[in-house]
DNA sequence: TTGCAATAAAGACATTTGTCTGGTATCTTT
DNA sequence: AAAGATACCAGACAAATGTCTTTATTGCAA
């Protein structure tokens, strides 16, 4: 047997080793612990990870794999998720769009259901900010008020508009003078969100 | 058995999840990434994973227990994380505007050191589509290039600008044809940062 | 001394989890 | 129609991993 080192020397090694494999992402088994401290037991490992978990260091999923982790970063919980950013998108339904991913951005939600971003292309909507390039990010809905600028689809072709609602029909208004507003036959334009968000990223790309 | 979803639809919600897990600090097991996604079999699970292993989409340590990751250098630390949102920033160094926290939004970096958000004030950046109430995402660094939008302390007051760089001096250019180009005396003028991405929420506030 | 707590070890067991084999249904291509 | 590809399911096996039991050594205190 190994004699024993004194204090809780041992321990805060386990402790700091602990932390390190949580920082990096993957939080390590009870015999990686075993490994990376030189113990011949499992055992040994787990006695000290339990007594962190005990002192509050430490807190665990009991029985799962990989379960332990820092207790103070179970508060934040998640705070953002990843949303996907689409390139491409025309011709058909936004489901066939799935494929021409770009990248994803962070975003300050719950849940990713029905959130997407978009890459505008085209100078229509500069009057308001939203230039080439820019992302818009979008939520899904199947119809907005007037005045909220959308994502439509008209005859196969996604554009982002600011809507105008009158009386029998539903207008498309670029923000840009040089374009002209687009008045769709009612069963040939259909609302797929509404833009609640505009990116743009003046260095670099997505990432 | 369900009926099949067509595309690549559910293979993009495997990976969408997978990364969550991964941004979390916890990679999912294969049956958590069943259980998220709502298959009856393993085996369909680990299809998903497998052949986003294969596109390269993620990564894999064989044999082991949540053993998916994101390949390239992303897979250590997590992807996104908050930054502040500062409101008033005049008077004084940023240093004391961290009292003035609006909230927090997600960015795409490993470390927030020196990366900060600022709500715009005024109309002097309209005419490259930065508008008032939108959020600056600033790099703090001392200096910048011609052409770069920075963040400057002139007077004791903050402004955003876009930097021109002459002989023997620089000036700070509005990008709105109702405001004049500043043209500070060197020392009363010093680079805070570079604007790098710009944020507008059209809908609610900052979460 | 005796007793007790802390550290460590060895082996075994139980659960979790990755992996495999085979099968069904739908769609596309030949 | 036949063949192939894709998506999914069912069940089982094996490796990885968490957990338990028992034992040994050392230091400290009553």
């Amino acid at each position: 047997m190994s004699p024993r080192t004194p204090l809780g020397e041992t321990r805060e090694r386990v402790y700091c080793f602990v932390r390190e494999r949580l920082e990096q992402g993957l939080p390590p088994t009870v015999r990686e612990v075993q490994a990376a401290l030189g113990f011949r037991a499992v055992q040994t490992a787990r006695e000290h990870l339990e007594r962190l978990v005990g002192e509050g260091r430490l807190a665990k999923q009991s029985g799962k794999a990989r379960g332990y982790y820092l207790p103070l970063e179970e508060m934040a919980g998640p705070l953002s998720i990843l949303i996907p950013v689409l390139g491409q998108v025309q011709a058909g339904a936004l489901s066939t769009a799935i494929e021409h991913i770009e990248g994803h951005i962070p975003m300050r939600t719950r849940t990713a259901e029905g959130i997407f971003g978009l890459r505008i292309r085209g100078e229509s909507m500069t009057g308001v900010g939203i230039f080439p390039g820019d992302i818009a990010v979008v939520r899904s809905q199947p119809s907005a008020e007037s005045g909220d600028i959308v994502v439509a689809l008209v005859d196969d072709e996604a554009t982002i508009k600011t809507l105008k609602i009158r009386q029998e029909r539903i207008e498309l208004h670029p923000e840009n003078p040089h374009f002209k507003p687009i008045v769709p036959f009612p069963g040939h334009c259909s609302i797929i969100g509404k833009v609640i968000e505009v990116r743009r990223f003046l260095e670099g790309g997505l990432h």
